[in-house]
DNA sequence: TCTATTATGTCGCAACGTGATATAGTCGAG
DNA sequence: CTCGACTATATCACGTTGCGACATAATAGA
C-alpha cells in the first residue's frame, strides 16, 4: 500500500459519500442529489465541496472523467478508488464496533 | 440545538477517539495509550493532536480538567460532550447503513 | 418573460492534524 | 549511580482540506 492511498485515510465524510454515489457513473450535481438522498437530506455539498474534492480525486487516479456529453462532465471511479474505499469500510467497521462496545458508558 | 453543538459535527476521528476514551477520567497520556488499545495500535495520537484538541474541547465546555495531582491533568466529559457522542454515534450509525446498503457495488 | 432548477467552476478563509521541538520526572538495567 | 527508555505535558509552524460565497450559464415551465 502506497503513500498516496494512505494519503486518503481516514476519509471526511464529504469525500466518503462522493465515492459511495459513484456506485455508478454520474456528474457533479447528480452526486449532489445522490448523497442527499443517502442521508435523508442531512447532508448538502457545496460546490466548492463536490468540484474541488473530484478534482483532486480525479489528480490521484481514484476516479476518471468518463465523457463529456453537451456540458455535463461524468465521473467514474476507479479500481484505485474502490481499493480506498474498502478500506474505509473497514475503518468504518472498527468505528462501528467501538461505538456499540463503549455507547453503554454515555447514556 | 445550539451552534456550538453542530460545529462539532462531524467529529474528526481523532476527536471521536478522544472522547470515547473518556469513559473514565483520564490525564492525556493517558487518553493516548487507551486510543491505541481500540484501535489496536493504528491510531497513535500525537502530542499536538491530543493537547491542541484537549483545550479546544475545554474551551467548548466538553470537557472539564478534573484534578491536578502532581503534575497530571485529568480530564472529564461532561454532558454536553456526552450529548455531543451521541448525535455522533447516529451519525456512525447512518455511515454504517449506508456502507452496507452499497459495498456490494465496490466488491 | 421571468424564475427555479440544473450545472460547473474559482477563491479565500478558517479549522484541523501533525511532526518537530522543548522540558522534565520516573524507573529499571547494567 | 548513571544512562536510556518511558511517561507526561505543552507550543509552534506547516500543509491540507472543507466549504460557503460568488460567478456564470443553459434549460424548463409558469
Amino acid at each position: 500500500m502506497d503513500k498516496r492511498i494512505k494519503r486518503y485515510l481516514p476519509m471526511t465524510e464529504s469525500a466518503y459519500y462522493i465515492l459511495l454515489a459513484l456506485t455508478e457513473p454520474r456528474h457533479g450535481y447528480g452526486i449532489i442529489k445522490q448523497v442527499e438522498e443517502m442521508t435523508a437530506g442531512r447532508l448538502k455539498l457545496g460546490s466548492g465541496t463536490i468540484y474541488g474534492t473530484l478534482s483532486k480525486m480525479q489528480d490521484d487516479d481514484m476516479i476518471t472523467v468518463y465523457s463529456d456529453e453537451k456540458r455535463k462532465t461524468i465521473y467514474e471511479i476507479t479500481d484505485i478508488g474502490k481499493q480506498i474505499l474498502r478500506l474505509e469500510f473497514d475503518r468504518l467497521d472498527e468505528l462501528h464496533r467501538n461505538k456499540e462496545r463503549y455507547k453503554g458508558e454515555f447514556l
